[in-house]
RNA sequence: GGCCCCUUGGUCAAGCGGUUAAGACACCACCCUUUCACGGUGGUAACAUGGGUUCGAUUCCCGUAGGGGUCACCA
C-alpha cells in the first residue's frame, strides 16, 4: 500500500488561526496514525495578501503545539521547494501541458470585457470567448506582449462526482462551474491550479482541508483526470464557529493559538481541545496527549456539522492538565504569570504557587488567586457572621484576643501550616467551640475576604507571624469601633 | 439568487430501524471540607418541522424552515 502523505497548506496572511491549526492537526494525526508523512507547504501565490512575518508564525505555532512536519520550507525534503512562489516555473510548465491536453486555454479578455459578462445578481460567468482563438492568433498576441491569463476549460455539460470521506458522494454540474483562472496575468498560479499540481508532485495521498473547497473539488478532479493522474482521497472538514452564524476567524478578531498560550492555557489542552472540535473519540476518554490522539484518531469520528468553539470547555481541559502536573512542572510555567500578582516578591513564591495550583485552570488566573493577600484593609464586619460555621461578630470580639495570644506563643521557627492548625484546633476544643467557627473568624480577621484561596492557617503561614498578628490587632480595633 | 453541504440538551457530541436517546463541559442540589477550590453522589436539559417508507423511525426518502459554504487575476 502506498505511503500516506498529507499536507497542511496555509497562506501567510497573518497568524495561524484555530481552524487552520485544527486542519493541520487532523492532517498530522492521519498521516502519523498510518505511519506516513506530513508536509508543510506555504501557499504564497497572492503577493498582495502576504503579511511579513507570518511564515515564521506558522513555523513557530506548529512546533510549539507539537504538530511536527516531516517536510517543509524550513526543514527541506525530497519534493521541494515547499514554498509556492519558488515553484513558478513548474506551474508554467504544467499549465502549458494542460493547454496542450485541452484542459485549459489562453485568454486575453480585458477586465472591462469581463465586467460586461456580469448578470443581474453581479455574478460573472466567463463565456469561453477565447477558447475559439486560433493557435496562430494566440502566438501572435503573446509575442505582441498582450497580457493574458490561462483558464481552465470546464466541460459545458456533465457532472463531476467524487467521494468525500466525511461528506460522502458530492456531485456538481459542470455547467455550474466556470472556467476559472489557473495562471494569473502576473504569471503566478491561483490556488485552484497550484494546489493540484503541488499535491500531485508532492505525492499527497489524502487531501485534508476546510469545507470551503467541497464544491470546487470537481474542477480539480478534472485536472487530475486531464493529466492522467490519480486523484487523491478527499477529506473536507466542517468549520469551527464562534457562534451559530459566525465562523471563528482572525477577521473577527478571534483568538489564535498564541493568544490562548498568552492567556495561560496549557498548550496541550489547546491542541487536545481543538482535536475534539469536529471529531469524537470512540471511547469516553477526552483528555488525550498528542500521542494518544494519534492512537485514537479515526476518520469515522469526524462530524459533518459546524462546531461552536467553547472556551469554557477548553479551560476545563487546561485545568485538568494543570492538576496532573508535578509542582515543579507547574512552577516553571506558572512563575511568569505569578509576577503579575501584587503579592509577588512579598511572600514565598512556592507557597503562593502551591496555593494557586489546584485552584486555577489557566495560568493567568494565578495572580487574582493570590492578590487577596495584599488587599487587606478595612472590611465589612458582617463577614464574621456565618450561621453555618456558627461564627458571629460577638464571637469574634471574644475570640480574637485569645487567638492572638495563642499565636504569639508559637516560636518563629514553628510557624507553619500544620503547627498553626494544631494550636488553633487545641484552642477551640479548650474553649469548647467548633473549630470551624474559630478558623472562620481567624481567616476573616487576617484577610477581610468572604472567600480566599487557602484557609486560615495556610494564609497565616504565608503572611508570617508578625503580619498575622498585626492584622488580628487591626481587626480587633475595627470590631471595637 | 443558482449550486453544494449541514440540523440530537446552552455547548461539544454518541447513536448508524426497535435504546430508560450514552458521555463530557456548563448549570443546580447534596456530601466531604479550615472559607474557596478539589473530590464524590445525584439532578435539570435534546432528536428543527411536515409528509411518506416500514410492524416500528432520531436513524431511510421527499418537502419546508433555519444555518453554513461557494459563485475573485483570494486561498
Amino acid at each position: 500500500m502506498k505511503k500516506v502523505r498529507t499536507r497542511f497548506a496555509p497562506s501567510p496572511t497573518g497568524y495561524l488561526h484555530i481552524g487552520g491549526l485544527r486542519t493541520a492537526l487532523y492532517g498530522f494525526l492521519y498521516s502519523k496514525m498510518n505511519g506516513g508523512d506530513f508536509i508543510l507547504r506555504i501557499e504564497d501565490t497572492d503577493t498582495a495578501r502576504y503579511v511579513d512575518g507570518s511564515v515564521q508564525i506558522i513555523y513557530d505555532t506548529m512546533r510549539d503545539s507539537g504538530i511536527m512536519y516531516d517536510e517543509g520550507p524550513d526543514v527541506g525534503g525530497d519534493f521541494g521547494p515547499y514554498t509556492q512562489s519558488e515553484r513558478k516555473s513548474i506551474y508554467t510548465e504544467y499549465a502549458k501541458k494542460l493547454v496542450e491536453l485541452g484542459g485549459a486555454y489562453y485568454c486575453f479578455c480585458t477586465p472591462e470585457r469581463i465586467e460586461t459578462l456580469k448578470d443581474d445578481a453581479g455574478n460573472m460567468r466567463y463565456d469561453k470567448h477565447c477558447l475559439k482563438l486560433s493557435k496562430d492568433e494566440i502566438e501572435r498576441r503573446i509575442a505582441n506582449g498582450e497580457p493574458y491569463v490561462i483558464r481552465q476549460n470546464v466541460p459545458e455539460s456533465g457532472v463531476g462526482s467524487y467521494h468525500d470521506l466525511v461528506y460522502g458522494e458530492i456531485s456538481v454540474d459542470y455547467k455550474d462551474i466556470e472556467d476559472g483562472i489557473l495562471i494569473k496575468s502576473d504569471g503566478m498560479p491561483t490556488y485552484n491550479f497550484a494546489n493540484v499540481i503541488d499535491d500531485h508532485l508532492m505525492g499527497i495521498t489524502h487531501v485534508i482541508r476546510g469545507i470551503e473547497y467541497l464544491s470546487s473539488t470537481p474542477k480539480y478532479n478534472l485536472m487530475y483526470d486531464a493529466y492522467g493522474w490519480e486523484r487523491p482521497v478527499y477529506i473536507h472538514l466542517p468549520p469551527i464557529m464562534k457562534d451559530a452564524q459566525h465562523k471563528l476567524s482572525k477577521r473577527n478578531g478571534d483568538a489564535s493559538y498564541e493568544d490562548f498560550v498568552k492567556k495561560g492555557y496549557v498548550k496541550e489542552s489547546i491542541v487536545n481541545y481543538i482535536a475534539l472540535l469536529g471529531w469524537s473519540p470512540k471511547g469516553n476518554q477526552e483528555k488525550m496527549s498528542l500521542n494518544e490522539l494519534i492512537e485514537n484518531f479515526s476518520l469515522e469520528g469526524i462530524g459533518k456539522s459546524p462546531a461552536i468553539f467553547d472556551e469554557t470547555k477548553m479551560k476545563w481541559l487546561s485545568g485538568e492538565y494543570i492538576k496532573e502536573m508535578t509542582y515543579e512542572q507547574f512552577k516553571e510555567l506558572a512563575l511568569p504569570f505569578l509576577k503579575n500578582s501584587k503579592s509577588y516578591g512579598i511572600y514565598d513564591e512556592d507557597k503562593l504557587l502551591s496555593l494557586a495550583k489546584g485552584r486555577v485552570q489557566i495560568f493567568s488566573e494565578i495572580a487574582e488567586k493570590v492578590d487577596f493577600l495584599e488587599e487587606f484593609g478595612e472590611f465589612d464586619l458582617e463577614l464574621f457572621e456565618n450561621q453555618k460555621q456558627k461564627a458571629s461578630k460577638e464571637l469574634a470580639v471574644e475570640l480574637l484576643p485569645k487567638i492572638k495570644d495563642a499565636l504569639r506563643a508559637i516560636p518563629d521557627a514553628d510557624w507553619d501550616n500544620s503547627n498553626l492548625f494544631t494550636v488553633l484546633v487545641d484552642l477551640s476544643s479548650k474553649l469548647e467551640i467548633k473549630k470551624q467557627a474559630l478558623l472562620w473568624i481567624m481567616r476573616i480577621a487576617i484577610t477581610g475576604k468572604q472567600a480566599t484561596a487557602g484557609g486560615a492557617t495556610e494564609v497565616a503561614d504565608i503572611l508570617g507571624k508578625q503580619k498575622t498578628i498585626e492584622r488580628i490587632d487591626y481587626s480587633i480595633s475595627l470590631l471595637a469601633k
